[in-house]
DNA sequence: GATGAATGAGCATTCATTCAT
DNA sequence: CATGAATGAATGCTCATTCAT
């Protein structure tokens, strides 16, 4: 799957064509140079358009950011979606977190890399809140989908703030690990193995 | 502990007073703005010292982040040394290891948080070879160790790309949330469970 | 009297409506932000048109300002025009400068505060030709007007090029000073003061 | 008197050379091309210096056209100063307030006309406090002395918002117009016949 | 060693104007 | 006639770094 599929399916037709060309750029050069170190100059020429046309689209550099961090989420989140919906058991919810996230940033490498990187300036920025927002929104759905399957015993009780980190902190550090060259195997390699020890992490 | 104690360890006696304060401030200074947004001309008015002389102690900007980053580094791994060296069975080795990390960042917020703030640029950088050698050295040396307690079953045959993952992944993930603000308990309080967690991920 | 009284005099009819909005809106820009930190796209913000509308009224920037600045110049010399011609005594024309001069700032202070802004623009600009022709028109206007009524002894024997200043410049110092709000009586409760000073100044 | 010895009045000594030197083009600039039409560029190529010495100096380009402006009316008031000490009865105090106008305009031109040209922008910048201040105290200043000389009968009973119009409105007008080349003849040379209509503007 | 004035390449951003639709 | 996307030259300003004193 190209870098470009995500953004066809947020910003479709041809009169679009030059904004997803601006931020598919834009994202290639802010992986590879960094947020602050990309001018809005490098994208320029690798767009073959003028300085006027990316304020046009997108008011200014910060916007340019968050609308690549944006997309990029709502991707994440709704392959998170498409999978939960197939998973019956918890277990299978646990696994269908962990396989979600190892399998999309397996997919999305640079978009993964970017969101990574893109973090912390778009928490702090004027689009923070909304982050925020999109963040409480999903984990309250997440818990809401676990609660219903716990039936009586199942899920350890463990403090509401942890769950999150035992599901997919083992996954996201190598994923880190995966896309800034330190690991060689692509995470799905150990799809199972990260799925389990978040099982067991969480499970009684 | 305040964020000095890792200073005046590391830099010590009268003559390096101006030293440890540029240090400490630009501390501050990169954790409230960034690494890019911090200016030479912010330190230098923080520490009422000239540019000149943060020049004379550290050669340029890349050189401030680096020195603070090794610091921080060693003084973290010390920690875990120390907490490893207490540790007999295989069971509290592992235990060692999250005791310690999440001790640390705890102790020391500020320099964690600048810790996950400057690792891509040193690693970039040219302390970036540095900074690879010494996590690899220290990955040896937490590797013999558990080996040499394996004896024969013990450690569930995970891959070695994966173990660092499975062990810290779950505590750096809610050490990142906690000293961002989105979440409120401090990591200390759940030493146990996050130990816990790690030994049934890596344990058969 | 609004401020659009003077523009449906001057552009009338219900096909200008558009071109009156423009102008107007336009005024009420210049005079909040100043001419040159007044931008076409603020205008076009304000009058809900498109860029392109504007300028195919007014061929550019500098074209609107000149439209306006005429419209001013043209409505405050018609005033004194009329006040002119109801003056039968040297000491009535006297007055009727001062008094018209006066009544116009104060009935169209958005304009009167636009043209003191726009002057010395308007007069290096490609207008400053038309409007340095019609100031000396004017100029030779009012000098006949008072001659004719010399009748022998009368007017002092002022310098030609003082005169004006001799008459007006009290006027002008304070109508600044009112539109500015650092005087706070407006101009007409003086009209008979000024006057009075201005005959004085001038007759013998 | 050239426009420098204004500059070494107020910035002394060698080491201030180049500041007096980017605040002597700046003045010629802002004269020529206007405040907004001159450019950080412009300067620096009249200057031979780099953008960053002037920023150094003066902060930005508001700080450039406030500490011309300062300049200029403090350059103006000790004119007003030394020729109010000289003056002894009402009337004389009129002639040198309306000398002192005179004078300085025509020994300081380019000062003249830049202060024509900045006041607005000044007094709507972080410096129309201090400027407002400045103002009200040479106001009163003024008012006193007059005062002190009225000596029960004397001044008539003009309201006190038109007292500074009625004196100096005609000098500023017709300075005015001979800055800008309308009027040939230098203001010293109607002098007297302006101080004697300010005097009969005034008087009973 | 300490100081801070000076440097100047580099950057984000603006905005009048054009022109294809 | 109207629209607004696209243009790109121009500008104010920043800031790491140097070096004369």
């Amino acid at each position: 799957m190209s870098n470009t599929s995500i953004l066809e399916r947020r910003f479709p037709g041809r009169r679009a064509q030059l904004k997803r060309d601006i931020l598919l750029q834009a994202l290639q050069c802010f992986n590879t140079h960094g947020l602050e170190a990309t001018t809005i100059d490098m994208i320029k020429a690798r767009c073959d358009t003028s300085v006027g046309a990316i304020y046009h689209h997108f008011g200014n550099k910060d916007g340019l950011v968050a609308a690549l961090f944006l997309a990029a989420l709502e991707d994440q989140q709704q392959l998170m979606q498409q999978y939960l919906e197939q998973a019956d058991s918890l277990r299978e919810g646990i696994a269908a977190l962990v396989y979600s996230y190892v399998d999309w940033v397996e997919a999305q490498p640079d978009w993964a890399r970017f969101q990574y990187q893109a973090h912390s300036s778009v928490s702090k920025g004027p689009h923070g809140a909304e982050l925020a927002r999109r963040n409480a929104e999903r984990g309250k759905q997440v818990a809401q989908w676990l609660e219903q399957r716990e039936q009586g015993a199942a899920l350890r009780d463990w403090p509401a703030e942890l769950r999150a980190s035992l599901i997919i902190g083992q996954s996201e550090n190598y994923c880190r690990s995966w896309l800034s060259g330190r690991a060689g195997t692509p995470p799905s390699a150990y799809r199972e193995l990260l799925a389990e020890a978040a099982w067991r992490s969480v499970s009684g």
